[in-house]
DNA sequence: GCACTGACGCGGG
DNA sequence: TCCCGCGCCAGTG
C-alpha cells in the first residue's frame, strides 16, 4: 500500500454528517480507491478504523442496514439513525434508509477537501 | 503461493 | 425498479 487506507477511512468516516448515511463504496471513493468498498466494511467489522466511528451511519449501496451479526442487537444501527433523525423502513432484505431523503450527498468541494487532508497528514 | 471469504457495487436485462 | 451474475480486493489460514 502507498498510503493507509483505513487510516483515511476513520477520518472520512468520522466526518459523515449527524443524521445522515453514507455507503461503503462511497467513503470508498473519497479515500482515493473507489472499488475497495468491502474493505471499508472489513475495517468497520474488525475496529480497524479506531474509536468514535459513527458505523451506524455506513449502509450499503441501496441503503439496508448492515446484518445482524455486526451491531450487538439487530435493531441497534436502526435505533441509533432513528435518534438522529433519519426515516428507516422494514423492506424484505432488511432495514433500510432512504439515500435520496437521508443520504450523505458529497460536493466536489468536499472530495477535493480529503485530498487536502490526507496530503498535509501524508497518509 | 493458493483458495476462500465477505458490514460491497455495477451493468444488463 | 428489481434481480442476477460477475467483478472486485485485502485478509486469512
Amino acid at each position: 500500500m502507498s498510503y493507509d487506507f483505513y487510516k483515511r477511512a476513520a477520518i472520512v468516516c468520522r466526518a459523515i454528517p449527524y443524521g445522515k448515511a453514507a455507503t461503503y463504496g462511497q467513503i470508498a471513493m473519497l479515500c482515493g480507491r473507489p472499488r475497495n468498498a468491502r474493505q471499508v466494511g472489513y475495517a468497520l467489522n474488525r475496529g480497524r478504523m479506531g474509536e468514535n466511528i459513527p458505523a451506524h451511519r455506513v449502509v450499503n449501496s441501496r441503503g439496508i442496514l448492515s446484518g445482524a451479526a455486526a451491531f450487538e442487537t439487530r435493531d441497534l444501527q436502526k435505533r441509533l439513525l432513528e435518534s438522529e433523525g433519519v426515516k428507516v423502513e422494514y423492506t424484505e432484505d432488511g432495514w433500510r434508509v432512504d439515500l435520496k431523503r437521508d443520504g450523505w450527498h458529497n460536493t466536489m468541494e468536499e472530495a477535493l477537501r480529503f485530498r487536502e487532508i490526507f496530503e498535509a497528514q501524508n497518509i
